[in-house]
RNA sequence: GGCGCUAUCGUCUAGGGGUUAGGACGUGAGAUUCUCAAUCUUAAAACACGGGUUCGAUUCCCGUUAGCGCUACCA
């Protein structure tokens, strides 16, 4: 969880400037002239020479004159960082450990654009320095970049945060995790029907192993992975996004979730789907979620397979219809059910079982034909929880009134 | 191209100089019968390759290969 900002980079101008005039004065920085197409041409040429394409320093010992004439002149200018020509720089990573670059590997980077946008380089140094981060745990991406940072660091005297970088999260092609792949945004999930403490719990098992008493435990739900997170169990390989493990975590939590706690998400499914409950209780629906979520794999499922036990208006499943409602004979005396249903004297749980046991056993059918074919007439679904306790949930009326349609489906 | 990182079942991973290389997801088979997307049982499935070091490497070292990342007046 977070608890401040969101800050904005463009309302930080003067930080960044501030920060920039500082390493401009102390000699680490200089103001570079250079054009953009100017700076391209060159790349090309370096590409085509087999060269590596780097900034050659063409502004890096200007005069202090010429600079103040050019300035004067209104000529636009970046500020690039004066990377050391000689030595190395460390990078100490909390996850991968001491990495070496050589300082004449880096470019002299741009710190300022000539527009006065700060880059990312400078604005992630200022801002961390100004808000005293501690920590700087971020992708491995940006590994190679680090050695820019300490740069700037050690050029402000400023002590260095602890680095830490964590492992890239792939694609099922195993290429980095793109909007071609779906999702990249934890929204996007939300979206998709997961619930938000699965996705939590599936991404931090994506790099991150737990150690001591819970080693080998999957699932952690927040407050103890909150607890038992830390910077030593991160792997440094890439993990490939699994969609069939989140799905799994997902079915998990689902499960292990009291009705009270899936209800208001179960709501927003229900919202999002345009569904209007056929009953408002709250205890019916609490225990009609209690009686469905073994059986979930996802929030959707709520809206979408297990529609018929909060709505009149569902559809059947071709499939289902085509397994257990083929037979007309079938369909026929599950409209004379009804009939038995509704003339009974009493409509719970056993009582519905016997009705329809001795019901079978009058007409010389396997209770199993009528109690499958009643399932898929009154959910739409051939599968579902034990046929007695969803008659029970639907309630009577309804039962009556969705058998009494089966020649019709 | 240069630089950097990584390499255990299909996937996420445990392990670590001598192990039947363990678990989870997924997959296959069986059981159950009121459906299965439930439940139970069960099977198949991995140390990238080549050199060292060592009595002994999957484990340590080097190299190769592969993958990923960085290499912008993007972040």
């Amino acid at each position: 969880d977070w608890d401040e900002g969101p800050f904005y980079q463009s309302q930080r101008l003067a930080l960044y400037h501030a920060t920039a005039e500082k390493l401009l004065a102390s000699g680490h920085a200089y103001y570079c002239f250079c054009g953009k197409e100017q700076l391209e041409a060159r790349r090309e040429l370096a590409a085509e020479e087999g060269r590596t394409p780097k900034y050659e320093g063409t502004c890096r010992c200007l005069s202090a004159g010429e600079i103040e004439r050019r300035r004067g002149a209104g000529e636009s200018a970046a500020v690039r960082f004066k990377v050391p020509q000689t030595g190395s720089t460390i990078v100490h990573d909390a996850v991968f450990g001491d990495v070496e670059f050589q300082n004449t590997e880096l470019e002299d980077f741009v710190l300022l654009r000539s527009d006065g946008i700060p880059t990312y380089h400078l604005s992630v140094v200022a801002d961390d320095l100004d808000m005293r981060m501690t920590h700087v745990i971020r992708g491995a991406d940006h590994l190679s970049n680090t050695p820019k940072q300490i740069l700037q660091y050690q050029a402000l005297g400023a002590a260095q945060p602890v680095f830490a970088h964590v492992p890239l999260i792939l694609g099922p092609d195993k290429m980095r995790l793109s909007k071609r792949h779906g999702a990249t945004s934890v929204l996007a999930y939300k979206d998709m029907g997961i619930v938000p403490e699965a996705f939590r719990n599936f991404l931090a098992m994506l790099g991150w192993t737990p150690s001591g008493a819970a080693a080998g435990r999957e699932i952690i739900a927040n407050d103890e992975l909150i607890s038992l997170f830390g910077l030593d169990g991160i792997s440094r390989s890439n993990a490939v996004f699994d969609n069939d493990k989140l799905a799994w975590f997902n079915t998990e939590y689902i499960r292990a979730y009291p009705a009270e706690r899936l209800l208001p998400l179960v709501e927003e499914e229900w919202r999002r789907a345009g569904l209007v409950p056929a009953r408002s209780d709250r205890e019916w629906l609490l225990s009609t979620i209690d009686l469905l979520k073994p059986r979930a794999r996802n929030l959707k499922d709520f809206a979408e397979s297990f529609r018929g036990y909060f709505s009149d208006e569902f559809s059947y499943d071709p499939a289902a219809v085509e397994k257990f409602l083929k037979d007309a004979s079938v369909r026929e005396m599950l409209v004379q059910l009804a009939g038995k249903y509704e003339s009974a004297p009493e409509f719970t749980e056993v009582s519905i079982e016997q009705v329809l046991r001795e019901f079978a056993a009058e007409k010389s059918i396997k209770a199993g034909a009528l109690i499958n074919g009643s399932r898929v007439a009154l959910t739409g679904q051939g599968v579902a929880p034990s046929l007695f306790a969803v008659m029970a949930a639907l309630g009577r009326g309804r039962v009556v009134e969705r058998l009494r349609r089966a020649t019709q489906i």
